[in-house]
DNA sequence: GAGCGACGTTAACGGCCATTAACCGCACCT
DNA sequence: AGGTGCGGTTAATGGCCGTTAACGTCGCTC
């Protein structure tokens, strides 16, 4: 309950949690005012109290928003199935792709203002979080079964870092487009889990476990 | 006698900066009040204007300490030669690995809270940043020679993301010790760079294309 | 054509927090 | 002894900022 007053498709609301997402990304949650996330929406300070009970009310909403799709996507392309195991790796790998991409405020605030959230709300997005990490380790796991559990968890870890770099980029256009950035991103991840498992095995068989499919 | 003041080699800077790092990396650098860094050193409150102007003082000191030794680091390695270029950047991998694993905090504050910085000193840290990244492109690209030079810059962005990842795990032990954990990042850094080179020139090598020397 | 609810506005209030003031004691030198 | 200065202390001070109050205005429905 308490959800879906949203009628309209782009409400308020809305606006506000992206005008949000981008300041605390660019400055910190607590580098940012209520005044200026008014200000980005037109409205002036205290107004935006006709939408959230406050500004931790907001970063809480990010949060567990991010979370919910991030895990809901995975679950969802996990789901669907691939013809292999490689192939719904592949798909969460350009899933997580497409959101680093399109959302970079958001990624960034994602790992980044956890801490600032009330026990409850932290818990809860925690709680997604290992969620969604659980389903690349399995999906990894299958894919490349010889790392250990631990190594496999570390590496999706370290891949997460490979994918969310994008926010970290430089404003100037001394980096790929954005279809060629994806192309990129996706076969550094693959490379990353196909080195993951090639020293567990130690065998030397740089076959690669035909670890992609797609393309 | 009293106890040992400690005039030592680690002095009472260092000991603060230690500590502020720490306290940063956990709760931002707005999170965090003067008091709470000096009960962290046994000392309260304003006694830190002692030993540093202010709390931005603190915080331009890590940065621009940290880009400081990165860099420093990184052209040691690279003057120091190895057998050949793959040495070198396994060098620099493991050095930057050898980072990311012993100081934490350092990272996390390093990507995190650049813009709490003034004009000048963000000026300093981003122009120290860039030249490490010219750093690895430049090896990158004797190791790998297809790749554009932005795809090869957008991949060192990436591996730094990736070999950054550490700071993000979770507190318990379900993880990789530390050298499992260095050896581990190691690969799938090798790997990832391997395969931004497979990508580029197309050659369908599904395997690890003998991406680096090392070991 | 009155009433009401959604949405804003501006003006306090109150707390937190970095920074400064004013003051202290010890170590060390002469 | 006497002075100097470094490293601390606790008590203001002053500003920023989240939040609340009190108050207006549409636009809608009965």
């Amino acid at each position: 309950m308490s959800n879906a007053p949203a009628p309209a498709p782009t409400s308020r609301r809305e606006q506000i949690l992206k005008e949000a997402a981008r300041l605390f990304a660019e400055r910190g949650f607590h580098g940012v005012g209520v005044d200026e996330i008014g200000a980005a929406v037109g409205i002036s300070g205290p107004g935006l109290y006709r939408h959230f009970a406050g500004k931790d009310a907001m970063l809480a909403e990010l949060l567990v928003g991010i979370s919910e799709r991030l895990l809901d996507g995975g679950r969802m392309r996990i789901a669907e199935g691939g013809e292999s195991p490689g192939a719904v790796l592949d798909a969460l790998i350009d899933g997580h792709i497409d959101f680093a991409l399109d959302d970079r405020p958001l990624i960034t605030v994602h790992d980044r203002e956890l801490d600032r959230l009330r026990e409850a709300d932290r818990k809860r997005v925690r709680r997604l979080q290992r969620e969604y990490v659980e389903l690349w380790v399995t999906v990894v796991r299958e894919v490349h079964p010889e790392p250990s559990e631990a190594e496999a968890r570390a590496a999706v870890h370290a891949v997460f870092g490979l994918l969310n770099s994008t926010p970290h980029l430089g404003r100037p256009g001394a980096l790929p487009g954005r279809t060629d950035m994806a192309h990129l991103l996706r076969r550094l991840a693959l490379g990353a889990f196909g080195a993951m498992a090639d020293g567990a095995e130690e065998a030397g068989g740089a076959g690669g476990a035909a670890p992609a499919s797609g393309a």
